[in-house]
DNA sequence: GATAACATACCAACCGGTCGGTTCTATATC
DNA sequence: GATATAGAACCGACCGGTTGGTATGTTATC
C-alpha cells in the first residue's frame, strides 16, 4: 500500500478511537495507551502523529466544527430569506446531534476541558468568534433586506449562539 | 479548644476546599495533595476524615441535596395550593444556584463522576429517586385537591424532575 | 540510502492510599 | 489537683501503580 494512504489510515484510526474513548470515559480518565490499543496501534505511531495527548482533543475539536461548518454553510448558501435560513440551519444542527450521540459527549468535553487550560480556551473562543461573526453577517444581511428587525445584530448573535450551545 | 469542636472544624475545611478546587478544576484533575495544601491539613488528617478520595465528593453530593432538601421543603410545608408550592420551589431553587455560581460546576461534577463510576452513579440515582418520590407524592396531593389535572404522576414527577436537573 | 512510518523499551513525575509514629485531650483513679 | 491511660486527631515519609512523554531501534517506501 502506498505510504501516504497508510499514514492517514492510521491517523484516522487514532481519531476515531480517541473520539471514542474520550467521549465515553472523559478526556482526563482516556490514556494514551488505552487509545493506542483500541486503534491497534503503537504508542510510537500515536507519537509520530500527534505531539501531545491535548493536540489530539483540539484536532477533533476542529474536525467537529469543519464538520458543522460544512453541515450548516453548505446548503443553498443564498436561497431564501435569512429567517428561514436560521430555521433550516438549527433544524439541521439538531439533527446531527440526535443522529451521532457520540458528538454530544465529545463536546462537553471540549467544553470542561476549555473551562480548565489555557489553551484549550483560546482554541474554543476562537472557533466561537468565528461563529458569532458568522451569525451577526447573517443578521446584518437580515436587516437589511428587511426580514429582521433592526436590533444590535452583535447582540442578537450573541444571544443566538448562547442558545444554539446552551442547548 | 474542645477536640470535637476542633476536629469538625478540620473535617469542615477539608470539605471546603474540596469543594472549591472540584469546581475549579474538576475531580480527576484535582489531587489529595493539592486538597490537604489549601485545608492548611495533613495527608494523614485527611484519610483519618475520609476513607477514600471519592467518599469526599460523596459527601459534598450528600451535603449539597440535603440544603437543597431544606431550602425547599422548610417554607410553609403545607400553605397553599400544590401549583404555588411547586412555583415558590422552582424560584427558590433557582434562587440557590445562582447565589453561588460554585455549586453549579460541583453539580456537573457530580454528574459526570455519575455517568462514569458505579458507586456514585447509584448514590446519585438514590437521591434522584427520592426527589422523584417527593414529586410524586406532591402531584398526588394536587390531583387529590383538584388544583392539578390527573395526569399519571409518576410519569409527571418524571418530566418535571427532568425539566428541573436539565435546567 | 535516506526518510517517513511504525514498534518497543523505558523514564520521570505524579497520584491515591498506607503506615508507623507523635501530639493532644478527655476521662478515670487516687 | 496530680497522674495515668486510652484513644482520637494528626503528621509526613513512603509505596505500588499508572501516566504522558521520550529514546532508540526496525521496517517499508521512494
Amino acid at each position: 500500500m502506498a505510504s501516504r494512504q497508510r499514514s492517514e489510515a492510521t491517523r484516522a484510526r487514532i481519531l476515531a478511537a480517541a473520539a471514542e474513548t474520550f467521549a465515553g470515559q472523559g478526556y482526563d480518565a482516556t490514556g494514551v495507551a488505552e487509545i493506542c490499543k483500541r486503534a491497534g496501534v503503537s504508542k510510537g505511531a500515536f507519537y509520530h502523529h500527534f505531539p501531545t495527548k491535548q493536540t489530539l482533543l483540539l484536532t477533533l475539536v476542529d474536525l467537529w466544527l469543519e464538520e458543522l461548518n460544512r453541515a450548516l454553510g453548505q446548503p443553498d448558501p443564498d436561497h431564501g430569506t435569512v429567517p428561514d435560513r436560521i430555521l433550516a440551519m438549527s433544524r439541521k444542527f439538531q439533527d446531527i446531534l440526535t443522529s451521532r450521540r457520540q458528538q454530544l459527549a465529545l463536546i462537553m468535553e471540549f467544553w470542561t476541558q476549555a473551562s480548565r487550560d489555557e489553551a484549550m480556551r483560546q482554541a474554543v473562543l476562537s472557533h466561537y468568534r468565528t461563529f458569532q461573526q458568522f451569525f451577526v453577517d447573517l443578521i446584518e444581511l437580515g436587516v437589511a433586506e428587511g426580514t429582521l428587525s433592526p436590533i444590535a445584530p452583535s447582540a442578537g448573535g450573541q444571544v443566538f449562539l448562547s442558545l444554539t450551545s446552551g442547548l
